[in-house]
DNA sequence: TCTCATTTGCAAATCGTTCGCATTTGCGTT
DNA sequence: AACGCAAATGCGAACGATTTGCAAATGAGA
């Protein structure tokens, strides 16, 4: 849990300003156990008093993602995305469709295919998308 | 390469009235290579002379969806769904950054993994969401 | 402290998608 | 073949997440 000091640096180094609005949202962010939707967060914000526009949240969210400090994704039949902090590891996510609890974990399958993928088509790989739905043991009686 | 008369076979089947817009749609997404957008599918239909509003195509796509006759999805950083017809096989793609080509596989790597799910937290996968970026052999020169 | 590019406040626009309602059409029944 | 009705479509307006424009405020180096 950085303070706002460890913030200022992670964000001088990126290049970019620090402001008390960043510095909030990746507050926010580190203290979230899953993704965050954009209104969450502006939410989140508005309780704690700060005075903020909703458009100021995109605009630090597409910054912050483009410097790769913060992660975007969106789940499967959901139209709003989700925000994360990036702690720089390789994971993913099994989504219960019946609580949409969310469960990570970091042994990818694919890592492994991936080597097969350059040999066989000479495909570069830089990144993939993984995610697996279905009923969690508290949800499995219930489908 | 089916005639008419076969997706009207399916519609019914499937409980849905056979029309000349649902059987168009599902002809212009048999004969594409890659999923279509929206968009795509209604200027193809405007091509062709028919007489369809947006709306039409966004419900009759939304309908063939949940019959399971048209398969749905989103590809990073594209905010259009696209659409493709259900074949029935299992497979994934692997998506080019540079050309937006893509290229499917059907030996997918998560099915075993799958099983280790079930046996390590007790959860039932009932689907799963596998894409793949990088660079073809084609673009991997210009990144 | 001064300067200037960056960031934010604020509001309006954009754009893919959904909705409401009147009219038309497909299809089972007479 | 004509009939009746639920389902599908035409048409336009609304919706909701996200983006954009521009003037005012602010952070960071000089
Ligand atoms: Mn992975
Ligand atoms: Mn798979
Ligand atoms: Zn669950
Ligand atoms: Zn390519």
């Amino acid at each position: 849990m950085p303070d706002n000091n460890d913030y200022k640096e992670v964000l001088t180094r990126e290049g970019i300003k620090s402001t008390k609005h960043r510095k909030a949202i990746l507050e926010i962010l580190e203290m979230a156990e899953t993704p965050l939707t954009v209104e969450e967060i502006f939410l989140t914000l508005k309780e704690k008093h700060a005075s903020i526009w909703l458009s100021t949240v995109y605009r630090t969210l597409e910054i912050l993602t483009s410097k790769d400090l913060v992660i975007k994704s969106t789940i499967m039949g959901d139209d709003k995305a989700r925000y994360e902090l990036n702690h720089n590891e390789h994971k993913h996510h099994v989504v219960c469709v019946g609580c949409h609890k969310r469960i990570s974990f970091e042994d990818c399958p694919v890592n492994e295919f991936e080597k097969a993928l350059k040999e066989r088509m000479d495909f570069d790989v830089t990144a993939h998308k993984l995610e697996i739905y279905g009923y969690c043991k508290d949800c499995k009686f219930t489908k």
